[in-house]
DNA sequence: AGGTAATATTAAAACGATTCAATATTAAAT
DNA sequence: ATTTAATATTGAATCGTTTTAATATTACCT
């Protein structure tokens, strides 16, 4: 591989010289310009992006961790910052952690190691301990779920009052007997819909009850078995607010294999939109959250740190949308059909 | 940020020493080891990888250009890319090219400026121009579609014979009349897809005709597209293959939006096996590509090149399998109903 | 022409690690 | 105790850029 000594011997300057004309500084003539551009063509130089970020301190590289970039959440995510990152003449490392805590302080060491530029991190686990990563040169803006404590950066939606929204949709249909499908305890996301759910039956002066809500790990198996747990329990609810499209996918599905049909017997509200929510078949009402904007504001915020634009942190909250579908349509009156199995 | 310099110092030792220690090389006292892991400790040290990377000519980080992760054929590729590459210790840069050549080559270029120890491409569309890259000292892997000319290192699956199988399924089933919506005619994959249900059709004695082929661009609109193209023309299927899920989506939805019954009215075979195709209200009849494991596979080709365990080009083919589900279920009997509006 | 100012060019010192050859220390063998 | 061998440690060069301060060249003005 030619280096620059190469281009600047055949060019019959110095290595500076060949330097000061790539990076477009003033004062290089013309001619040399000219010169160094042929050699450079001559010899197929390609600048080792390497050394320049050593001298640099700028690696023009940041990192993504994220739990599974198999999970529909994410891609729209990764690719906001992928798009949003390429603008600003940054690449990204795409990190999956599988949520395990472990894996991701391996990661974020690794990454900061490796001297990315700055760092988003989606739902992350690991909450205590962040604080040490403030004095570090490296920019960390949170997608999702923020840490609690210390202030970085941070990139969401409102939790409580999109939730809120969706179940209050489902009380303006009727429902009164409404269960809850929802996230970890531990994550700040699922908390906030869990308070928006409380609080959107408190103000409809609707009773709330343990036994209509159920814990799921926002995959699609855990709708499922909280479904099935629901249709078995008592009260046996009317309609259902899920934490995530996924496991309302799960629900549908066990819904589906029990002969219980929804929206007739049951109405369904996911959160998230997932592209899979908008098929014919399935038509989910869900609360769609910007994810592809979330994803390019978390690199806008990153950006204004690493040029040092911005001292004080920020945090963004884009708005989200009740997109209302066949699962629990505006239209549906409760009308509950007989339930084959129950 | 403390350097090994700062280490050396607190340790009372040499950086060359502190380097050999943390680089577990023979020949360092087991006392002097313990005096510079606690200067580490003390320090917060951190070793700076770009800096090593610059004089080990290895980044420990590989590319992986693809076309959009948003398309749910890529992410499962990716995670395989990624996990097992981090079993290697290497790290993955994502890179989005929306199928532009034009951002291909820049992706490549800068890669290669960023001194990736290798790359991964997925799909891709630049075919010629890519010899030069032969020599350098980068080894490429291709994912899906592979360079004609020069050979490269390859993993894909035989989709000519996956193809095949898949109408074959249509024919058993008693179908004469199938259509198939297609990929683009410069993508390798599409065009032995379509040399597939070409092959089938002649082995059964069916007459091939243009009018039951339509060119879609993998997406869902075309597959919507393709599909009311079908149902207006002539003759009327009764059976379709589709090069990909995403499409056979498509074209369901758009039987659904025509009251037209799929598998009673239509038989649809897809492509792929994305996740989408197992949910209950889909129940697509695919064939499963093993995309985690072509993910995988692509790392470890990769890894033989890196460590110089191998010279010879490898294609590795991986096996598919026809995933039978309701869109065309075992016990479909052709029995069309009424098509309304047609 | 001569002097000054503006424009071009370059040598050398970083950036922060690794490695090799050279040297220092300890252990083993006589 | 002395030599030899094995084990530890280190100085200095290197990786391929960028940048600053110094120097060289050209252009401009009287």
């Amino acid at each position: 591989m030619a280096k620059i000594k190469d281009v600047a011997k055949l060019a019959g300057v110095s290595p500076a010289c060949v330097s000061l004309a790539l990076n477009g500084k003033p004062y290089v003539s013309a001619k040399t310009k000219k010169r160094i551009y042929n050699a450079i063509e001559q010899l197929n130089y390609r600048p080792n992006i390497i050394a320049r970020s050593l001298r640099n301190k700028k690696t023009h590289t940041i990192g993504l961790v994220l739990s599974d970039i198999t999970n529909p959440f994410f891609p729209e995510i990764a690719r906001g910052v992928e798009t949003k990152a390429r603008e600003y003449g940054f690449n990204v490392i795409l990190c999956n952690t599988d949520a395990d805590p472990l894996l991701e302080k391996n990661y974020i060491e690794v990454l900061l190691a490796k001297q990315v530029d700055g760092l988003i991190l989606t739902s992350v686990r690991i909450m205590d301990d962040l604080d040490k990563y403030t004095k570090e040169n490296c920019p960390l803006v949170f997608i999702n779920r923020k840490p609690p404590l210390s202030d970085f950066d941070f990139v969401g939606i409102d939790n409580v009052a999109s939730a809120k929204m969706a179940v209050e949709h489902l009380i303006k249909l009727g429902h009164r007997k409404i269960a809850l499908i929802r996230g970890e305890p531990a994550s700040s996301a699922s908390f906030s819909r869990y308070e928006g759910y409380r609080m959107a039956l408190k103000e409809a002066g609707i009773p709330y009850s343990d036994n209509l809500v159920k814990i799921g790990y926002l995959r699609y198996e855990s709708g499922y078995r909280a479904m099935e747990s629901l249709l078995k329990g008592s009260p046996i609810p009317t309609a259902i607010f899920c934490a995530n499209d996924i496991m309302a996918l799960g629900a549908i599905d066990a819904c589906v294999d029990r002969k219980v049909k929804v929206p007739q017997d049951l109405a369904i509200v996911g959160f998230d939109d997932i592209w899979v929510a908008s098929l014919k078949n399935v038509q989910l009402t869900t609360v769609r959250q910007p994810r592809y904007e979330m994803g390019a504001k978390a690199v806008e915020l990153m950006v204004e740190r690493i040029i040092g634009k911005r001292k004080k942190t920020k945090r963004v909250i884009l708005p989200t949308k009740l997109v209302i579908r066949r699962t629990c349509g505006a239209n549906f009156k409760i009308s509950r059909g007989k339930w084959p199995n129950l």
